[in-house]
Parts: structure tokens; C-alpha cells; sequence
DNA sequence: TGACTATGTCAAGCGCACCTGACATTTTGT
DNA sequence: ACAAAATGTCAGGTGCGCTTGACATAGTCA
């Protein structure tokens, strides 16, 4: 499950610190979500996509490694 | 977060125990996330959108009860 | 009536999502 | 060059998503 998630919060010159405040979570979640080490829960992807105003489609891309 | 699987299922006439066989899941997971007992991770909730051809949000519903 | 299907639910266990706190390293700005 | 900010990462802990296996209940059908 690759994202999205670095280059939006560059459009708007967000710090990792910036978003996880604005998401309500850990530095370290957003942290751990932008280098792929996981994937968020559906709850926090809903709150992702709110934030910057799109699908959750457009933001995440299932690669399929989940046979 | 709620869902709209029980009827969508409904409209395939399929089982809980055959919806989770399309999706890889066991028939308690399918029957979890039905009775709003948790939510699908994210791979999943892409697994359940692609099977119905629609759009994540257009199958779950975040009601923001996770201020 | 008795077999079969569908649904709901419980228990125990595993792995991941997320937490706090801490530290090292890289980048930025004066 | 130096300080501050940003990023990456580790350790230890909590709770949930999902598993297998089992059982109870209700509905359908020969």
C-alpha cells in the first residue's frame, strides 16, 4: 500500500509534527505511514482524506501484496 | 463506522460465508464488520470495495465517532 | 422429524496500528 | 559555524483486526 501523503503535506509546507497534530495522532504514525512501514486504519484514512479534501482512492493505492 | 455490506450482499444474494471467500477473510470477519463489531483494515476495505465495483466511501459510512 | 444452511457469538491467540519517550541524523536558517 | 527544526528510528506497551474452533439458534426442505 504505497501513498500519497509526502507530497501532499509538501503542497502545503506541512511538517510531519504539522499533520499529525491536524490528523490527531503521533508524529511517529505519520511518520510510519509515509515510509510505508504501515498502513493506517480505515478511521484515519477517513480523517486523511477529509483533510485534504479527496478520495481515499486518490491518496492510497492498493499495490495488491495482500494475496 | 458503518457499512452498507449487509445490502449489498443482499443484492448478490450471497452468504456471509461466501462473501468471505471473495474477499480471503474468514466468515466471523465478514460477520464482524457487518454487525459493526470493527472496522476493515484498510487492504481489506479496498479488497471489499474492488469486489463490489464501488468506491470505499461509497460502502462505508465514518460517522467521526473517533474525536 | 431430521438434516442442512445461515447467522450470531464466545474464547484464545497472533500480528499490526498506534502510543510515549528517547536518541541520532539530516536539513534549514541566521 | 552554530542552533534549531525536521526526520528517522528504536524500545516497550496497549488495543484491535483477524484467525481457528466450537456452540446455539432460527429457517428451509425432503
Amino acid at each position: 500500500m504505497k501513498n500519497r501523503l509526502k507530497v501532499l503535506r509538501a503542497e502545503r509546507d506541512w511538517s510531519q509534527a504539522e499533520l499529525a497534530g491536524r490528523l490527531d495522532v503521533s508524529r511517529q504514525a505519520v511518520n510510519a505511514i509515509e515510509t510505508g512501514k504501515h498502513d493506517p486504519s480505515l478511521p484515519l484514512a477517513f480523517r486523511i482524506a477529509r483533510l485534504f479534501g479527496l478520495r481515499i482512492e486518490d491518496i492510497f493505492i492498493d499495490d495488491g501484496d495482500t494475496p
